[in-house]
DNA sequence: GTAGAACGGAACCCTACGTTCCCTTACACT
DNA sequence: AGTGTAAGGGAACGTAGGGTTCCGTTCTAC
């Protein structure tokens, strides 16, 4: 494989990363930020996908299929309870399933395997919160709902680039794990806390 | 004053409400949605505010005011130092703070007079919590700018109507405050955690 | 009865964005 | 070399959304 077929192979890579971090970024980004992003044509979009909508199931079933992969990982681990229930929640903060699922599931109409991939990847989070519940790692009053909101609320954070903004996800996702853990403790906090100039820039406008 | 005054006073209120309402929901959100939730028509908007760019000003510095004057009552309280800052929490996340402030504010121009109303209420939440870590109630790893990012994550919580989020968003702060405080430990989570059917919702398109 | 403030909402205009189309490029095969 | 074809770039098109303006109407005050 060589020459314009290596080329269309690695866009094939390229505009599936664009699309990721374009749309994680910002659910209701322009296509041609898309494509920018990835520094092709539009037109090499649109060979690859039908339509916008097209592009964001892909997106979509990825996001599932990652959230599915990081669930059975845990669920495999026959290690230290807490442990694996942590390494559950970093894996899918690193993901940024939420983003990648609920924030764009919102604007298109759905596929019938997007939603069996939803339906696994439900189930999949109720086994993993009662495992850590029935080890008695994780306080009971906190539900597996409850873990997914905190997860949207931690894919709400956008500070700086993309590595920042996972560093500071850790930061408070250690923090919000401090109130889950069964005994309650504080632990050391990763990552520098927010400093003022990083907060400053929110008050300018976006562009 | 009566008929058209009375009309117009009352229709001054109606607009603010329906625009906080609106553009805390959704910082974009057209004018239109505005006028339709205050029950009014568009040029009712106009003769009030030249522009939207203006309304949302206003509603900024209104959101700095309300968050000014919860921190000056959180250090005008002499009472039980965790009370007094726990106080503080839940009235900006009741205030709608970061939505009304940091969300609209990357919308517009920002006012030489919003500057220094941020400055105001930047330099009193730092007395806030200062005052909380000195009195040993507050973990001092955690900064006062990771207090800004937690109300910020709390703001993002949007889920049924406006009662419901806002229980919601008290539900996780009493879940963040337990890893806040020291000593640590875990107290009763306020309101019932998200149903099914709540999170469920967000897979159908909205509209 | 009339002047004028306050309104409602249609009309206007412009921007943004999804999609299409056409032309160019580069490789494969003869 | 020459040509057919897959792949790509990006301008052009059509449309929808939304901020602003404008005109006709209503209601109050005098």
């Amino acid at each position: 494989m060589s020459g314009r077929k290596a080329q269309a192979a690695r866009n094939d890579e390229l505009i599936l990363q664009a699309a990721r971090a374009v749309f994680t970024a910002e659910p209701g980004a322009p296509i041609a930020a898309v494509a920018e992003k990835a520094g092709v044509g539009i037109s090499a979009l649109y060979r690859r996908y039908p339509s916008k909508e097209a592009l964001l199931q892909k997106l979509c079933g990825d996001g599932l299929r990652l959230y599915i992969e990081v669930s059975e990982r845990s669920l495999a681990d026959d290690g230290d309870p807490w442990e694996a229930f942590a390494g559950y929640l970093r894996g899918i903060v690193d993901a940024d399933s939420s983003s990648l699922t609920i924030k764009l599931a919102g604007t298109f109409t759905p596929t019938e395997e997007l939603g069996k991939l939803a339906a696994r990847a439900s189930a999949l989070a109720v086994e993993v919160h009662g495992r850590a519940v029935a080890a008695g790692v994780l306080r009971p009053d906190v539900t597996v709902a409850d873990i997914a909101l905190l997860f949207e609320q931690l894919a709400s954070i956008k500070l700086g680039g993309e590595e920042r903004a996972s560093q500071l996800r850790h930061r408070y996702l250690t923090l919000m794990m401090d109130s889950m853990r069964v005994p309650p403790a504080h632990r050391d906090l990763p990552g520098p806390a927010p400093q003022d100039e990083e907060l400053g820039a929110r008050w300018v406008p976006r562009g």
